[in-house]
DNA sequence: ACAGCCATGTAACTCGTTACATGATTAC
DNA sequence: GTAATCATGTAACGAGTTACATGGCTGT
């Protein structure tokens, strides 16, 4: 079998197993509420270099046709596409998940600055959190009524769940890091776990 | 100023912060127990490419001496590489972490496999996590009696703290997930925070 | 009329990886 | 004597990014 897809291709591929064709526009926009939290969510042109790869090793399938006057194609899923991501997933392992935490790296040096740099840091990050959240939060909402065992949305339920408690520990983490730093601000600020 | 360096440039920077002189190897070796949990542990080949870029930049001196038959090469941060971290550190933001999180990513297409499948690859993730927070914690203990305000590893061991309360957590979101797909073994492995 | 969104792509480039190559020192 | 560790690098490559380019359609 074909065995050259990188993660992004599967994570494509996972997108279009929740039923509809979709565009490369339109990928991207699921990505931006899905993929986003727990992957990435990739440039445009990734998404349309792995459509293409995907499309060339017959695990989706192009649908081109004209809307208005231009030239619109959407994609599916193919039975060869379900076939190599079921391949995926129960063939090779998932790895440990990797973190690119850009503020923990700059905690870990943090006396190569000033306290009060780091706090304003860990501000905003807390800040970006609730964004976050916010954001996340919303589309676990919109998955509410689908959300259970057989439903469509089930698994992704789950995963938002995971995320948002993630985020709920991140910003007690985050807390608790300004606390060690001397500041006793007390924010009211809750968390949910 | 230059400003075309990679977070991993800097990261690196930040590990010649403490103190002392480090080969490529050392860093590495550093890396391992630190950067690793955080951000990436670099492949050796990518150290001493950004070993090269730094010392051209002049923010690190390269030390090349004789020892035994074999020349070795060790780096120290210098002035401008102080400054230059700091103006990173103060001048550009941190940015949201990123998670690659292949687990997760898995999760969210969970019904593309069989429940089982799925289980085991949470009971998977669970192992590596001890396993995780086995190696951690024990970097975590090296660094008592040097982790207070004022001492060199302060930053270091509120990091490590952060990092394992994190992989506490995600033990509990991968039980949470693991009952509600219907499994209630009830492992008696309890958390930290 | 113009901004913003929908939609698709190409080109150049960078970060970082794996594979390869070399050789000395240390431990068993 | 031989395996593991220390130590340094080069080459090929791949994933993913930004910048650039194009153009239609939609709302104000």
């Amino acid at each position: 079998m074909s065995q050259d897809i990188p993660v992004t291709g599967y994570a494509i591929l996972g997108l279009l197993t929740f039923g509809d064709e979709l565009t490369g526009y339109e990928i991207k926009q699921r990505a931006d509420v899905t993929l986003r939290f727990y992957w990435v969510s990739p440039a445009m042109s990734q998404i349309y270099t792995e459509l293409r790869r995907l499309t060339d090793h017959g695990l989706v399938r192009a649908d081109a046709r004209q809307e208005g006057g231009r030239e619109v194609t959407s994609y599916a899923i193919t039975e060869d596409g379900q076939a190599a991501l079921r391949a995926w997933m129960d063939g090779t392992p998932a790895g440990f998940p990797v973190l690119k935490h850009t503020v923990l790296l700059r905690l870990l040096i943090g006396h190569a600055t000033e306290p009060e740099q780091t706090r304003a840091m860990l501000h905003d990050y807390l800040a970006e959190l609730d964004a976050a959240r916010a954001d996340l939060g919303e589309v676990r909402e919109a998955l509410r009524g689908a959300d259970q065992p057989g439903d469509p949305f089930r698994f992704p339920s789950l995963v938002a769940d995971w995320g948002l408690d993630y985020f709920a520990a991140e910003s007690r983490h985050a807390r608790r890091a300004l606390d060690s730093l001397g500041e006793t601000d007390a924010d009211p600020d809750e968390a949910t776990a």
